[in-house]
DNA sequence: TGCATTCATTGAATCGATTCATTATTGTAC
DNA sequence: GTACAATAATGAATCGATTCAATGAATGCA
């Protein structure tokens, strides 16, 4: 393979010094037209492809990029409306300041930390549940800026999470105010150990991923206030997917048959929870009331359709991207959420 | 701001080479173990932070990253269900080679080129439907791997594409053998200039966009077969999303209530034929039956739940992504599809 | 004509590693 | 005790740009 052309090959050629060659690609209005249209002229004829961008990112120290962690998985990040969302937020920012988005893949956490060590990229956005994360250490080595989205690192560069609390308050609330008073709560999975199906209290003493905790304890708050022990409420534990919270919903519907009002910590698992109480018979919202989280726009097409409460996902991503690159204040930022009711409340 | 410390740094204060000390990172096995544990460990004192990615770049020319395109539309990348789904398959193959994924971004087509020769990738993938495309010429500028998606462009190092024609065919014969006679084609955009709307023969002779000159050509090879003019079907030109083609099948089925078969080139587009048929008070399928295309997973959940031309994009972007590496070889790829038949038409 | 300004260009230093041809050292075999 | 490999370590060259202080030329103004 013939050897590469470089700009100091340029620059002999049409008998000018390297760093003018440089300008007349980099800076053109510092060097004279007729020069710098014989530089890209005599670039054209020897067939020089423009600037090396590797050679130039090493002298600017620019990488023109936001690098995109999702240490829990990656797979998820394309699985999950919530999390393309979050994405498509991400994506429109870095398109408007004309950065590229850099998607840290990897198959395990191992494999993540080199995937961050050779990631060419000027700042770092990590979507996570858990905050007890050595990949999180792994970025902070690196020495660049840095958001957590959806969880609170101390000493990260910024943060930009939602008021989960208030959010699961509202729903809850709004369960009792339609006439509910058995709950169960589906909730997402609340720790790196795995443990799906009915949870105990220990566990729930033992939540480590930090929207759940503040999830939990909204929907607890509000049951509280209205009189509701803590012991008489369902807690089932789901993978965040459908066909898995459906048929966690059939079983506990057979275990707990008084249960009739549902809170989902997402949508995903409430549109499962919606298709169990189906295959159980029950009518909804007659017998049984359900209420998601995150409002995503699948949920105005379920039967019937879902209530929620609503999150902006894109602008969380957007706002995160914002300040990654520095254009945003950089410290903590917390989204409110809203109501959103509709049929499978009311 | 301290000055980075730099490799020759750690080395002088380790009292070896740089040489030694390079290797005692990349290549620990050529290292003493003594030796290299010395270094590591003056390393750490010094707060050196790992080679540098950049230079590390320049002097390998590997970018460990590739870089993936979606020239017509950036924001569609992440709305679009296929899209996504074709994401997470090029995200699955980049995880199992440890390769990040750079996704180009971009507002406008002059800016996508700057973002093409700003990114540092090894490869590109280019998801796009037209032909005539002076993005791909930048690419194809950086003398890189190269795949195309969904179009086949001369001179792109390889191809993966489907089999539209076949796909598109089996559509329209599965409607024929469900009774139907009066078909309208609800179109994906053929040009790079928007025209939704009525489809005349003019606009249906000039089409740039591979995928719907393909899908076209099967609807009309297997309706010709059945004895049906191509200029009795109603041609409509629909943007991608449900809530345009819903509007679009309104006002169709009014001009045209003798339409008893609808043919969607996308899911999307068919899902929101549904919602127009239905608010035209049609029964579905029994007074007219409606297939798409793609075979999404939101097309379970439809009222009644979508018949379709089922593609495995999570497979399609794998490939791609699988060739544009290396790891395959590299030439043209024709994937099948298959009927799927459910609710819309049966 | 002289002096200050502005504009264009030069050329060497720099960014921070990796690589590879050499040299030095140690071990094994005869 | 010598020869030959195998193993470790060296250090200079290289990857390909950008930057910046210095220089030269051209212009403006008194």
């Amino acid at each position: 393979m013939a050897k590469r052309v470089r700009l100091l090959d340029v620059a002999k050629a049409a008998g000018v010094s390297q760093g003018t060659a440089s300008n007349a690609f980099g800076k053109p209005d510092l060097v004279r037209k007729e020069v710098r249209e014989r530089i890209l002229e005599v670039a054209r004829e020897l067939g020089y492809r423009g600037p090396h961008v590797m050679a130039r990112m090493l002298r600017t120290g620019k990488a023109g990029a936001l690098g995109v962690v999702f240490p829990d998985n990656l797979e998820y990040a394309f699985s999950d409306p919530v999390a393309i969302e979050l994405l498509r937020g991400v994506g429109r920012e870095c398109a408007r300041q004309a950065v590229n988005m850099m998607i840290i893949s990897a198959e395990n956490p191992e494999q993540a930390i080199t995937a961050i060590n050779n990631a060419a990229v000027d700042a770092f956005l990590v979507h996570c549940y858990s905050d007890d994360n050595d990949i999180i250490s792994a970025i902070q080595r690196r020495n660049q800026p840095l958001v957590c989205i959806d969880t609170d690192i101390a000493g990260a560069a910024g943060t930009v999470v939602l008021d989960d609390f208030a959010g699961a308050e509202m729903a809850a609330q709004h369960l009792i105010d339609c006439g509910a008073r058995k709950f169960a709560i589906l909730s997402l999975q609340a720790n790196k150990a795995e443990n799906f199906g009915p949870m105990n209290a220990k566990r729930r003493g033992a939540v480590s991923h930090r929207v759940v905790r503040e999830r939990l304890g909204g929907y607890h708050a509000a049951l509280k206030k209205a009189g509701i022990a803590i012991e008489d409420i369902v807690h089932i534990e789901c993978e965040n997917m459908s066909s898995h919270s459906a048929e966690m919903v059939e079983t506990m519907l057979r275990d707990h048959p008084e249960v009739d009002g549902i809170l989902a910590m997402s949508d995903v698992i409430a549109i499962g929870a919606l298709d169990g109480a189906r295959a159980s018979g029950r009518k909804i919202p007659e017998d049984l009331k359900v209420i998601g989280f995150d409002g995503i726009a699948e949920g105005e097409r379920t039967d019937p359709p879902l209530s929620s409460i609503r999150q902006d996902s894109v602008e969380k991503g957007r706002l995160a991207a914002e300040m990654a690159l520095g254009e945003a204040e950089s410290d903590s930022r917390v989204l409110e959420t809203s109501l959103l009711v509709r049929g499978s409340t009311a």
